[in-house]
DNA sequence: CTGAGCACCTGAGGGC
DNA sequence: TGCCCTCAGGTGCTCA
């Protein structure tokens, strides 16, 4: 379920097992992903130098100046198992990564995943990379980029934040969270919205994927000292997924429509583009307590 | 150039 | 129980 917050969380859980560790052992079970696999014997006692994300990328730069790119696709995930804990590959355990902290399996059902050793100086050129935009979070992602860039495009603001030409990593759940957020409907046209709204519509933006690193951050913490996978908090959300429910704000029913092959979920009464500030508390978040993994009103 | 639609692949869940 | 249908959080390509 990667989104950039889940992303960034896996990242971060990868991180002590891999930065700065030599890579000791490969398997490649799958021949291809999204894209073919690349040959295991070349990782081999290559040493992880950096570890960084790139949209919905995971870079990990190698110490003979190649560099491993890694996509989760709609279904894949990286668990670690720490050296001690080491199981026989599942089903749709792909990739194998062996270093002496532990191993990492990247785990894709689907296969819409990517898995590319890329050649020294390749991220500055390789075509998955060039053509990304800003990150949204990053500094470039301002209220006048977001309004010029919308100022020619008729397509639906929801379809247009999910373009990562215009900005990467919002899939399609944090564009119908942000969009709730910042009350606006998310079929308005994306050339139709005024500065002030884009304003509002980058803070929730960054609010929205903040909370949900931070959330993510924390439960991950409390899943990796049980079994040492990589867990997803469970995010509750204002509008997606919630269909027919009382919207957390005014109680209208929470509506679904399908904007370009996906599923949109917002509040008809609280998205009428009327200029405001970003929603920043929601009224009844059912948020888990994150020393027990239950609701916040845990005893 | 923009926008719509399709393709990739497998599993889960609901209805009958 | 089992079959069939629909849906799923991404992204690149083709075509009009």
């Amino acid at each position: 379920m990667p989104e950039l917050p889940e992303v960034e969380t896996t990242l971060r859980g990868l991180t002590p097992y891999l930065l700065h560790q030599k890579i000791t052992q490969v398997q490649i079970r799958a021949p291809k992903l999204r894209a073919p696999t690349p040959p295991a014997k070349p990782l081999i006692n290559l040493t992880v130098t950096k570890l960084e994300r790139r949209a919905k990328y995971i870079l990990a730069h190698l110490s003979n100046g190649t560099t491993l790119l890694i996509h989760l696709g709609m279904s894949g995930r990286l668990t670690i198992l720490p050296a001690a804990h080491a199981t026989p590959p599942g089903k749709h355990d792909h990739i194998i990564l062996t270093t002496p902290k532990g191993t990492i399996t990247l785990n894709d059902a689907r296969r819409f995943g990517l898995f590319l050793h890329l050649k020294e100086g390749a991220l500055t050129t390789h075509p998955l990379l060039t053509a990304l935009g800003p990150e949204p979070l990053g500094p470039q992602f301002t209220a006048s980029y977001l309004h010029t860039q919308l100022r020619t495009r008729k397509t639906p603001i929801k379809v247009a934040l999910m373009d990562s030409h215009l900005v990467v990593g919002v899939g399609n759940i944090y564009a119908s969270e942000s969009l709730f957020r910042a009350h606006i409907h998310p079929q308005t046209p994306a050339h139709k919205l005024t500065l002030k709204q884009c304003q509002t519509l980058v803070t929730c933006i960054h609010q929205t994927l903040t909370e949900a690193i931070a959330a993510g951050g924390s439960s991950l913490r409390d899943f990796a000292h049980s079994n040492g996978q990589l867990g997803y908090f469970q995010h509750s959300f204002h509008a997606y997924g919630r269909t027919g429910k009382p919207c957390l704000t005014c109680a209208t029913p929470i509506q679904k429509i399908t904007q370009a092959q996906r599923s949109t979920f917002f509040c008809p009464h609280c998205q009428k583009n009327e200029e405001g500030g970003c929603l920043t508390a929601p009224p009844s978040r059912n948020t888990q307590c994150a020393k027990c993994a239950r609701s916040k009103n845990c005893p």
